[in-house]
DNA sequence: ACATATTCCTACCGAAAGAGTAGGATTTAT
DNA sequence: ATAAATCCTACTCTTTCGGTAGGAATATGT
């Protein structure tokens, strides 16, 4: 698995937040009650998220959280990338620069690295926005079935 | 990570076999040897290749292994999808048919559901033989440097 | 016939990652 | 002051990863 529930619990988070908009701070125990999923491992999720500055905080009564900037201007890519650390398919991809030290004669590396390009290159051609509106067009393409096919 | 050391030298196995050729059965310390790996751990790697109809294999002495097909006949993720036993990016989406009981409100299977197909459709688009001709074009894509943007 | 080289099969094992839990300190609105 | 929230550190249980060990069955060459 590529993604843990790690990634997959933020993205949900940052789904719900656009969702709630500019109705002012939301607390972590709304969104836990909301999605229902334990509100102690939110937490630490959302501390990665608060850290990363995809999210404005507020301490206190009547805190919470609430996006930094507008759906549209998160790609999942980024925030899968930060909650999870890498998406690279391998272990052998793993940050920029740093590579095996096989790699020069390695016959398959190619191949990873263009797994790992089409992976990152789907991730950031969604927005937050494509979700919460529900473009399926964009998020499936060729596989929606739903889709008109003679747009 | 979504393809471990089992489905990376699983294809490592397989590169080594096509390359091999039709020079009669290779055997297992052969490929151990040549490639660096233990000969142990290999084992178990290569008897899911076997019981899954990959090779062709050989007992006792001057035995060993070879490719059932040739290399153009398989794809990767054929080969990933067997020693693996799934490639599916999240939980959430496990196997054909079988689905998450919050699937009909859930705004971001979508997304996943794209993903899956992204990463599918990659493999599906690249054959063995295409890594022992070292087809960068069709590995790499727009990313590949080496190769002439002008075709 | 026999030694040898090979595949085949079952079981085990330590380390790391995944998925949370627990408890309390700090901050802020009312 | 009190209640409601974020923030912070540490712990724990389970599963997966990455192998290892030992031997049974099977072919081959001499």
């Amino acid at each position: 698995m590529m993604v843990s529930t790690k990634g997959r619990y933020a993205l949900t988070v940052m789904v719900d937040l656009a969702r709630k908009g500019e109705d002012g701070y939301v607390s972590l125990s709304d969104i836990a009650e909301s999605e229902n999923l334990s509100m102690k491992y939110l937490e630490s999720i959302i501390a990665i998220l608060n850290k990363g500055g995809m999210l404005k905080s507020q301490r206190g009564k009547n805190g919470g959280y609430m996006l930094a900037r507008e759906p549209k201007d998160y790609t999942i890519n980024e925030i899968l990338l930060l909650t999870e650390g890498t998406l690279a398919p391998v272990n052998c991809i793993m940050q920029e620069g740093v590579q095996c030290e096989k790699a020069a004669t390695c016959s398959t590396l190619p191949l990873w690295a263009g797994l790992d390009k089409a992976i990152e290159n789907y991730l950031k051609g969604i927005t937050l926005e494509d979700i919460i509106t529900g473009n399926r067009k964009k998020m499936l393409g060729d596989y929606c079935e739903s889709c008109d096919p003679a747009e």
